[in-house]
DNA sequence: ACTGTTACCGCACAGTGTGTTCAGTAACAT
DNA sequence: ATGTTACTGAACACACTGTGCGGTAACAGT
């Protein structure tokens, strides 16, 4: 049933490669890497890279989806954890971050890259987004637009997420989780309504 | 008094040279223009534009520097507006931003840029940051950290005004800064304690 | 209006990175 | 052992960078 017949040669130099990416970023920046500099540290020939990859966007990209690969099972078995109060897999975000953080922060901490943006945080949003509707259709009203509600909460999980990684993981993923939500649920608390009229 | 000894034509090129970039970053994106695109919408020859600048990154620096100093006088005359609840200069800033949403929008919405990071952001971190710490010295104690009480601040007005600027500006900046109270104050108010004793 | 100064232009230059092609070689699966 | 497939290495045209320099045009001050 699986796939097994991926040929081995194919799968070092792709590693290889995203190695090579990923270790070049924490040095020196996205911007600042060239595919030349990326075939050198993974000691691959040049038109083998090209075979792969369209180019540096591209590798990036296929890194990016690894990841989000391998956090899909993460989020599933989060709303074991914390159902309750959860608007957002907050904790198994934390998590993961926390076990993958090499990746996460060539792609977060070192400077924002376009592709992240429209894997990770579009699929945060779209969390938020449902967590909302949800909300509205058992008669809640809310005194601020949705989309600003969904921005600000996927948003501000961003920014904990990446002060966190910027500053080397301090506290634990449990005590960040609680700050988040000690921090967000106030104001979020306070644009819901019960009651049909808005002011 | 005035130093009004520049050239004519030095004002002429660099503003030539400012106006190209903003347009062409609105239009594909800071990552992908070059040297070469700026100076042919510029009409400049190329030797002048290394004459001026070392090259893009320093073109967008003296871009945002410009917008800095405008910004100025702006936040001092905040304190008058909002002086009451003020934790950021946070109207004056909405307002600012939608008096020069072209620049804003260039520097901001379309893919964040090292530059704007020192400049702007860390100009709003160090306001709040001063906010806490008059906090702190009247007594009172906070339940998080206070680097991430600043960063998560300045971080929520970010988001707000990003996706403020990337919507087209739907709201007035007056509404704008009320939505951002009332989501941020909430929170914030939670972790603020009277007491001595913390958890 | 005249004059010295200074900014601009245009072109040429070496240097570096890109993305493609192709024949030769080595590693693969069976 | 054999046919297949991936990698290598070198060459290629192209694009952009940053610098240098003589000629030209716009400037400021008298």
């Amino acid at each position: 049933m699986e796939n097994k017949k991926v040929d081995r040669r194919i799968q070092r130099t792709r590693q290889l490669l995203q190695d090579a990416l990923i270790s070049l970023i924490l040095e020196k920046g996205y911007d600042k890497i060239t595919v030349q500099n990326i075939i050198d540290r993974a000691n691959v020939g040049r038109s083998t890279f090209y075979a792969h990859f369209l180019d540096k966007d591209d590798l990036m990209a296929s890194n990016l989806e690894k990841l989000h690969e391998e956090l899909g099972p993460h989020l599933a078995s989060s709303y074991d954890d914390d159902s309750e109060r959860a608007m957002l897999p907050s904790l198994a975000l934390f998590r993961h971050t926390q076990e993958q953080h090499h990746m996460y922060k060539s792609m977060i901490g070192g400077r924002g890259i376009e592709i992240v943006h429209q894997v990770i945080w579009d699929g945060l949003t779209a969390h938020a987004r449902a967590h909302f509707e949800q909300l509205e259709s058992t008669g809640k009203r809310l005194a601020v637009p949705k989309e600003i509600l969904v921005t600000y909460l996927a948003g501000s999980m961003r920014i904990l997420l990446t002060w966190w990684l910027d500053n080397d993981m301090p506290y634990p993923p449990e005590q960040m989780n609680e700050m988040f939500l000690k921090l967000v649920d106030g104001g979020i608390e306070g644009v819901i309504q019960d009651g049909q009229e808005i002011s």
